[in-house]
DNA sequence: AACTTCCCTGACGGTAGCTGTCAGGGAAGT
DNA sequence: ACTTCCCTGACAGCTACCGTCAGGGAAGTT
């Protein structure tokens, strides 16, 4: 960060009204504390009226709020920020009116010559959209507003694909995106505990009233990546997945989405997973299909054969 | 005085709305005129929309909105940014560090009450990262600088994890980013037509002194979706894929990143999809095969027996 | 077309200024 | 007495800044 980065970041500090000791600007900034001293000095010297206390509870305070500090943005940063709303976009954000706001805004404070460079730079990057089921924005932001208020909302969920009536109320705790995809992780009144459901599957969703208090420390992302697939009910032993390969079939297979999780080691022709045997035999089979013979299952003998078993199943159903 | 004082005192003075010329600046400020260029281009580079008019009545004015209303951004706008922040990384992006640059000058500028409401909303989203390969910034800043001033590149590119000492001259139209990859679209000296490159499987990237003209209206989206697979030499005729299958399963079929590109027509238990026949044999087989028996192949017979030749050969090769 | 007023930039030599480290001092609170 | 706070001077290293010189182009006037 410029100097110049700096000083306005101290009178940004100082314009928010608390009082900010040397210390935490120090910390806040990166800079050595020194030199926070000095830049204070520099400011005091050019008029800026900041009070000093010293000794316990000192730290530093405007006279009064009044210092216009302006924000600006050099074009690298400016570039930047529209590119991440570029991929905001393509994940679907709910919150793309804001957002597009502030691009707007941002775009209107250039002059020529900035915005020629930005323009540059910005075209350098596409940013290529999949496909995506319809909007579901209206969801999101519903959900958005229950998560940050603390509300519950009553939602129709349809994860098979068929009709059912039944209502849950839930007390959403977060929205995630993952993969493509969006998710809603709450409390289920219905079920009784903390479930993640695909927004996309929402048939329909309404506010409530009923106000519930947020969990403290709550990582989504931990109870995400614990639930990734449908619960093995009992607890079952771990067992080594050791798959041969070429050095792109490897590198491919251990970044899967699912797969990566359980990665334990690998070499370069080499990679071994670890995995509880009742997922090795109802799941892994078909993750692995695509992979066709440039992967080979090496151990366990029972997965082999059971690969087996699902291609001879296939063969009788596509010969219907 | 002080560079920062004179810096303070330019800005002031390019507040005050009337326009100001270098001469008049250096001798307000007892500075010399070379110094004034320097300092006009320190605030216009970090960002300060300056406009400069050359010749008679030249000098300096601020763009008229900057003096009117500085930059400001409301929460929604504020974290919008933050979250697009958040997708830029999960995605990346190359230029994280200016980003996190402009994020940080964010922060600092809202005030107490702005930020706490800020940070409910915030955390109301979690993105969760995807396994990716190792950190191909690098390679990507690179090309963005080559790519935005128009200079070829020399690369090593191993498309098939196999050792190969071939460099290639490439002129960078664009870099993409698709389906969680990062790709650099350009003209190829070595095949003499536009290629595209996966970023992470460049072996070394050189920067070269050779300009090119990048091309006009270069859409590198039309070009990357027709070249997404292989391709197949020769024009071959259209035919339709027709696929049954539950609500769920052609829900996920017809948002496949390949096959969603060629859906035709779909009903609630069927799709069809139009595609070349060489692609039908090759490539679809391997594409299918994850869904199961959750589909079903209803035409061409075809491919029908081609699946079942792919699913006998698997079987041979699994039972090895 | 020539001239003048303006913004602009690169290169150079010299040195001013900036930074972090170290040492020391005083005010305020427990 | 001790701790937490603001504060300052001095130093070495080195980076960045400054003024000077030279040159270029745009815009307006005569």
């Amino acid at each position: 960060m410029s100097k110049i980065d700096n000083i306005l970041a101290i009178l940004w500090m100082l314009n928010s009204g608390e009082k900010i000791t040397a210390k935490q600007i120090s910390e806040k900034l990166e800079m050595n504390i020194r030199t926070v001293y000095r830049y204070i000095d520099t400011l005091s010297t050019s008029g800026v009226p900041i009070i000093s206390d010293t000794g316990h509870n000192g730290g530093y305070t405007l006279l009064n709020n009044f210092i216009e500090a302006p924000l600006f943005f050099d074009f690298e940063e400016q570039t930047s920020l529209f590119h991440a709303a570029v991929f905001a976009e393509e994940a679907g954000y709910y919150g793309g009116e804001a957002l597009n706001r502030a691009i707007s805004k941002l775009s209107k404070y250039s002059n020529q010559e900035q915005e020629a460079k930005i323009n540059q730079h910005f075209n350098s990057l596409e940013v290529i959209r999949r496909f995506n089921s319809l909007s579901i924005a209206g969801f999101l932001n519903e959900l958005e507003l229950s998560v940050a208020d603390g509300y519950s909302v009553k939602i129709h969920y349809d994860k098979s694909g068929e009709q059912q009536l039944k209502f849950r109320l839930v007390d959403p705790y977060r929205i995630i995106y993952w993969n493509n995809k969006w998710y809603v992780i709450g409390f289920c009144h219905l079920r009784n505990e903390i479930r993640s459901f695909r927004v996309d599957r929402i048939e329909s969703l309404m506010p409530t009233e009923n106000k519930f208090e947020q969990p403290e420390n709550f990582s989504a992302s931990d109870f995400f990546k614990k639930n990734l697939l449908p619960t093995i009910e009992d607890k079952e032993e771990i067992t080594p997945l050791i798959i041969n390969g070429g050095y792109r079939a490897l590198e491919d297979i251990c970044q899967h989405w699912f797969l990566g999780h359980y990665l334990q080691e690998r070499s370069s022709d080499q990679a071994i997973f670890l995995l509880e045997k009742g997922i090795l035999h109802t799941y892994i089979p078909y993750l692995l299909l695509p992979y066709g013979k440039s992967i080979q299952v090496i151990e366990p003998i029972s997965l082999k054969k059971r690969l087996v078993e699902v291609l001879s199943d296939l063969i009788n159903f596509h010969q219907k």
